[in-house]
DNA sequence: TAAATAGTGAAGCCATAACTTCACCAAAGA
DNA sequence: TCTTTGGTGAAGTTATGGCTTCACTATTTA
């Protein structure tokens, strides 16, 4: 049991890596076995066993076993998360532009 | 002289090293200098050099030097892209949702 | 001018994380 | 039932990236 606990650290060492992300952008179309996976990233089974442990453990994807074939597939929250930090980061940084703006203004008075 | 040519691959990596979160997270209040910046994360200058170099590459952080002293600051453009990246996911997930809310639907009638 | 401060560049160390192999289990097909 | 397919777990290897030290340059201050 993954324990889905979504925060952006965690979320940006997941997308740190490239196989990672591949899986997301091959999860991003549709769900997949994690065999179809492995073909499409050309890595191992464990290996991908291994990466979906990370994006569960963050909240970018679930994963659910039928019978002997698990199913993975993109979640919302964590990607939720990850736009929130992103524009948290976006709105601070305007605010600093605009104090910027505004003592440019002041010196050319 | 930096490429800053911001894509998303290289930004996930950037981001990916909790050092350059700080660097990011310490910015994103105000500009500062590389020993501040080494002060505040608890690591070299030359590694902060390092690390700026990266953030520049991606468009994350521009910097000038100005006497003996770089300034640093964060750049809007990297986090665009990011953001943008992140829309994407999400559309292209909810898309996903969407269609799974069909076959559903159908499986019900 | 001397001393202190701010940063850069090269070179090397080292921990970690990504990956593999191997052995194994369970479900599905022949 | 036997075989194949899909996946898991433990254990070990290895490349890389983050960090340091050391030597050095360039400003600033005393």
């Amino acid at each position: 049991m993954p324990l889905r606990q979504p925060d952006p650290d965690r979320i940006l060492t997941a997308l740190g890596d490239p196989t990672r992300r591949s899986i997301v952008e091959a999860l991003s179309t549709s769900p997949a076995s994690v065999s179809h996976l492995a073909g499409a990233t050309g890595v191992t089974l464990t290996a991908i066993g291994q990466h979906l442990q990370v994006l569960e453990e963050c909240g970018l994807a679930r994963t659910e076993k039928t019978g002997r074939v698990r199913t993975c597939r993109l979640a919302p929250e964590g990607f939720a998360v990850l736009e929130a930090w992103i524009t948290e980061r976006k709105s601070l940084l305007e605010r600093q532009l605009d104090r910027l703006g505004e003592i440019l203004a002041e010196d050319n008075e």
